[in-house]
DNA sequence: TCTCCTTTGAAGTCG
DNA sequence: CGACTTCAAAGGAGA
């Protein structure tokens, strides 16, 4: 309710500042009208924005063409690079997605207001959610880009420069001045050219262009202020588990909007810095890590990580990282010699919980892996069984018939405001209530899908088993592990349920391309059944073996021990909630940390 | 001061 | 072409 309230007000806000900026035309406002219509439905991910190279500014300008990859490519309007009233209503829309309520400081705090350099009071238009602020496409094309955008865009490191700046940089950036010398120093070209690096200061400041924020990245900018403010919550990997919980939970028409958003960013950026690509931010960082990479080098380790190279039962000799569930220090990445799969950063299952990973042990990592994987998972036996009592999967808690695990669930309403989903699937189940819970764990949305409540049964409750791999590769994955006996029209519907928010780096990223498709089938799913698909999903019969293995979110949030665990760091906000976070750990930051991550499963056995 | 954590999406790289 | 990797934001925490 009161969300829904803060957005009719956002709404009602909106109209009253685009009646103030007399944008009133109707079909600007709101959202993405484009004078196409209300969006029907949401872009998948790798629909929405198209590819850098495909975004021809010069087309852009007149209308994005855009190949309908989706079937309701046509549904979905991408039109084009905002019009100078469309861009006044994207101001306006800014205002109304980045909580411009000034009573509000929770909210504001959660966004860099670039100063308006146009028309656009910025008090009543934080901008900020805007990287690339349309104001430099008002101006035109001759005209500096939007200083708030340089400023964020270039050389600014986001994070620790926002401790200080964060607040204020929207003032010192809002002067003419730096306008000016934004604008001269990045101007329309390319920043990372502009520098005119005839000293070595302008090479030590030359400016890195940072990517385009996509589309849940801009959702989180939003939206991290409220979650922040609903459940006094600081650390940004718990919020970001809740935003992603969050996300998921999102009405198609919600996400498209911030698809929408991050389409118009990335052509901004396109515009703005058109030699621009992605490599440049790699790079940038590259550097740093090979330093970092020589100095391991340097040290000479080349040992496996601790885990495997000592046991659980040998922690006492791990190195301080590895005691915290940071990257080992005497890992070194490469270190494929011996140990199979141990040395391979990949192999650390353990977090990563993918299931392309988790394969049966004879595919793919080998045996040596794969008893780094059972290490990994805190799993003293490799016959670990979910039919131990508390984790049945017919325990009542979860029994995929349960109304908590039925779709579409009124659960996905998230209750808590923080977008945590309670259910009471997982907190009436025996497995939940196991002592070794500090907190009970609620299935994700995931959860909710008879599928991946299998999976992530194993995780809420702690629970790993030897099987692997998660259902999610059921369709893609080579993953001979045993699998729950689904029809391939029901499969092709479980990955991405299962896929949307763990093993996200394996299986996600097999293919983009898929993995957004499906995430978009999985909004899909919770929003609105338009896809014909059957819901509530049947029953599945048990399987017989080892269940597929859906490892907990990174560094195994769910370890109680684990300072970062969802539980404790979201426990405040809802004691009853929980994140089963199917991490995506693992995507991004495959190697050492993740086989770390562990062993709340030792509690359990 | 730097890195990690954690999320999703986009894009680059590699085999 | 698929799989994999990196980076974008955020801010606390730890080294």
């Amino acid at each position: 309710m009161g969300y829904l309230r803060d957005r009719e007000k956002k709404i009602i806000d909106m109209i009253l500042l685009q009646t103030k900026l007399g944008l009133g035309a109707p079909g600007s406002l709101p959202f993405f009208c484009n004078g196409v219509g209300e969006l029907t439905q949401p872009p998948p991910a790798h629909m929405g924005i198209p590819p850098y190279h495909h975004l021809d500014p010069t087309k852009a300008v007149h209308g994005l063409s855009r190949s309908p990859m989706y079937p309701f490519g046509s549904q979905y309007p991408y039109s084009v690079l905002p019009e100078v009233s469309q861009v006044a209503s994207w101001h306006a829309q800014a205002s109304m997605y980045s909580i411009s309520n000034p009573g509000n400081p929770a909210a504001s705090a959660g966004f860099r207001n670039y100063p308006p350099s146009l028309s656009i009071p910025p008090t009543s238009i934080p901008s900020d959610f805007y990287r690339f602020s349309p104001g430099s496409l008002l101006q035109g094309p001759g005209l500096p880009p939007h200083p708030g955008l340089a400023h964020h865009l270039v050389g600014t490191p986001s994070k620790h420069d926002a401790h200080s700046s964060h607040l204020d940089h929207n003032h010192r950036s809002s002067s003419l001045s730096d306008q000016k010398s934004s604008s001269d120093t990045h101007g329309s070209k390319n920043a990372s050219d502009s520098g005119q690096s005839n000293n070595s200061q302008n090479d030590k400041k030359k400016p890195h262009i940072k990517k385009p924020l996509n589309a849940f990245m801009l959702y989180m900018k939003e939206m991290r202020a409220k979650v922040v403010a609903e459940c006094t919550l600081k650390e940004s990997a718990a919020i970001n588990q809740i935003l992603g919980r969050r996300w998921h939970a999102l009405g198609r028409e919600e996400q498209a909007k911030y698809y929408e958003l991050a389409r118009r960013e990335r052509q901004l950026h396109m515009q703005m810095y058109p030699n621009w690509s992605s490599a440049q931010s790699r790079t940038h960082h590259e550097k740093k890590r090979k330093k970092k990479q020589e100095k391991f080098d340097g040290a000479g380790n080349s040992m496996k990580k601790c885990r495997a190279r000592y046991g659980l039962d040998q922690q006492s000799q791990w190195c301080k990282p590895c005691r915290r569930k940071k990257k080992c220090i005497r890992y070194l990445e490469g270190d494929g010699g011996d140990g199979g799969g141990l040395g391979s950063p990949d192999d650390n299952l353990g977090s990563a919980g993918s299931a392309g990973e988790a394969c049966t042990p004879d595919s793919k990592t080998g045996m040596d892996s794969d008893m780094d994987k059972s290490s990994d998972m805190g799993m003293s036996s490799p016959n670990f069984s979910l039919t131990s009592p508390g984790m049945s999967l017919a325990s009542p808690g979860m029994s995929l018939t349960s109304p908590g695990m039925s779709l579409p669930s009124p659960a996905l309403t998230s209750p808590c405001p923080s977008g945590i989903l309670p259910s009471p699937a997982s907190l009436a189940s025996p497995a939940v209530s196991l002592p070794s819970l500090q907190s009970p764990m609620t299935p994700s949305l995931d959860d909710r899908h008879p599928i991946s409540s299998v999976g992530s049964t194993n995780s809420s409750a702690n629970f790993t088993t030897t099987s692997t791999s998660s259902v999610t590769t059921s369709s893609s994955s080579s993953c001979t592990s045993p699998v729950l006996p689904l029809p391939p029209s029901l499969l092709g519907l479980s990955a991405p349920l299962l896929s949307s928010s763990s093993s996200k780096n394996h299986l996600s990223n097999h293919s983009n391309n898929h993995h957004s498709h499906h995430n978009h089938h999985l909004g899909h799913l919770f929003n609105n059944n338009n896809n014909g698909l059957p819901l509530p999903l049947p029953l599945l019969p048990l399987p017989k073996g080892p269940l597929p293995h859906r490892n907990p979110v990174g560094a195994n949030p769910h370890d109680i021990n684990n300072p970062l665990s969802v539980n404790q760091l979201t426990g405040q906000c809802n004691s009853s909630s929980s994140l089963n976070s199917n991490s995506a750990k693992s995507r991004s930051k495959p190697s050492a940390e993740n086989g770390n991550s562990t062993p709340a499963v030792i509690g359990v056995t």
